[in-house]
DNA sequence: AGAGTAACGGACCAATGGGTCTGTTTATAG
DNA sequence: CTATAAACAGACCCATTGGTCCGTTACTCT
C-alpha cells in the first residue's frame, strides 16, 4: 500500500527538477541525461515512470507550472477588497521574488509559450489554458469591483485584463537583463498611474 | 571583382532564410541541415561562409534582425510631429502585420531573448542592444515631445518607455494565441486611454 | 521465508547534431 | 587558353539524442 505513495513521490521528484530545468534551458535545450544526472537516476527509472518526454513536460506543466502560476498570480487576485490594490500587490510580489532570484530566466509560462508556439499545438493548448484562467479570474475579480463601488464601471475589464496580463509578461522578459530593481519600479510606478484611470471616481 | 558581390549575395540568402527558419522553429530547435534543405545547399557551401552555427546566428542578428526592428518600431517614432500619436501609429501597424500572418510566431526579438537568457551572454548582448536602442528613441522621442508642447512634463519618460516595452513584447505573446485582430483592438484601445495620462493638458 | 512484482540500473541502438575534409566545379586574371 | 583560387558538393566523423531492453534490487503479501 505504501508502494503508491513511493511511486507518486518519484514522480514528483523527477517531475520538480524537471521544471527547473526546463525553465532554466529551455525544453529543446535540456536532454533527459541532464536531468537524470541532476537526480542520480538511471534512463530505466525515467522511463518507467513516464513514456516519453512529451508526456513527462504535458505532466509538469499540469501538475506543477498550473499551480505555480495559480497561487502566485491569480490566487492572490479573489477576495473582497479593492481589486485594483490586490493587482498592484501581487504584481509587485511577483517581481519582488522574481528579483531575488540570482539569475532570473522570466516568466516560466510565457517563456513555454513562445518556445511551443507553431510547434507542439498539444502542448500549446495545456499553456494557453492556464492564460486563460489567469484572463477569466482578472475579468471577475474587475467585474466584481464595478458592483463593489472599486472600479469604474465605464472600462472595458476584458480589454484592461488583456493589457495588465500583457505588460506582466513584457517586464518579467525585460527583468531578466540585469537591473531589475529599477525595471520593477518603473513598472509598477505606471501600473499604478494607469489604474488611476481605471478606478471609480467619486461623484464630487 | 564581381566575386565580393556573388559572396555577399550567398550570405545574405543563407543569413535570410536562416532567420525565418530560426524565427519559426527557434535556435535550438533548428540545425544547419535544416536551413541548407530549404535552401538547396550544402554543408561545405554553409562552413565556407560561416565559422560556426553560432558566429552565423550573430551576423543574422547584426545584420538582418537590427534592421527589421529598427525599420518597424525604431525609425517610425522619430519626426516631428506629436510622439504619441505616432506610437500608437507605429505599434499598431506592426500589430497590423502581425496580425496577417497566418501562423504569428510571435516578437522574434522577444523570443530570441526568452531563448537565449542564461544560456550564451555573447548573443544576450546583441539583443539586448537593440532593446536599449528602441527604450533610448522612445525616451528621446517622448523628452521632445515635452519641449513641443504634446507630452506632460511631469511624467517619467524612462518610466513610460519601459512601460510601453513591457507592454508591447507582452501583446505580441498573446497574439500567437489566435484571436489576434481582438488583442490589437483591445490592446490599442488600452493604450490609447494610458496616454491620456501622459499628453499635455492645455492650461484652462 | 519465499514468490512475485514494482522500482530501478545501465548497456545498447538508430537517428541526428555540429563540424571537418577532400574533391569538383566555376570564374576571373594574365 | 590556362593557372589559380574562390565557391561549392557531399561523404565522413564523433558526440549526443530520445528511447528500448533486459537484468538486478527492494519491497510486499501470503
Amino acid at each position: 500500500m505504501d508502494k503508491q505513495l513511493k511511486r507518486r513521490a518519484t514522480m514528483q521528484r523527477i517531475q520538480t527538477t524537471g521544471l527547473d530545468i526546463f525553465y532554466q534551458k529551455g525544453y529543446h535545450n535540456t536532454s533527459i541525461d541532464d536531468i537524470l544526472k541532476e537526480l542520480s537516476l538511471s534512463k530505466g527509472a525515467f522511463y518507467y515512470h513516464f513514456q516519453s518526454k512529451e508526456e513527462y513536460f504535458i505532466s509538469i506543466v499540469q501538475n506543477l507550472l498550473f499551480r505555480k502560476v495559480y497561487s502566485s498570480l491569480i490566487e492572490p487576485i479573489e477576495g473582497e477588497e479593492d481589486p485594483l490594490n490586490k493587482i498592484v500587490n501581487c504584481f509587485d510580489n511577483a517581481l519582488e521574488t522574481a528579483e531575488h532570484n540570482f539569475l532570473d530566466y522570466g516568466f516560466v509560462l510565457s517563456n513555454f509559450i513562445t518556445e511551443f508556439n507553431g510547434k507542439n499545438p498539444d502542448i500549446m493548448n495545456y499553456l494557453q489554458d492556464i492564460l486563460k484562467v489567469w484572463e477569466v479570474n482578472l475579468v471577475t475579480a474587475l467585474q466584481k469591483g464595478k458592483t463593489d463601488g472599486y472600479v469604474n464601471r465605464h472600462i472595458d475589464s476584458e480589454a484592461v485584463a488583456t493589457y495588465l496580463i500583457s505588460s506582466y509578461i513584457g517586464i518579467r522578459t525585460l527583468m531578466v537583463e540585469g537591473n531589475s530593481k529599477m525595471l520593477r519600479y518603473k513598472y509598477i510606478q505606471q501600473l499604478k498611474h494607469y489604474f488611476k484611470l481605471i478606478e471609480h471616481k467619486e461623484p464630487a
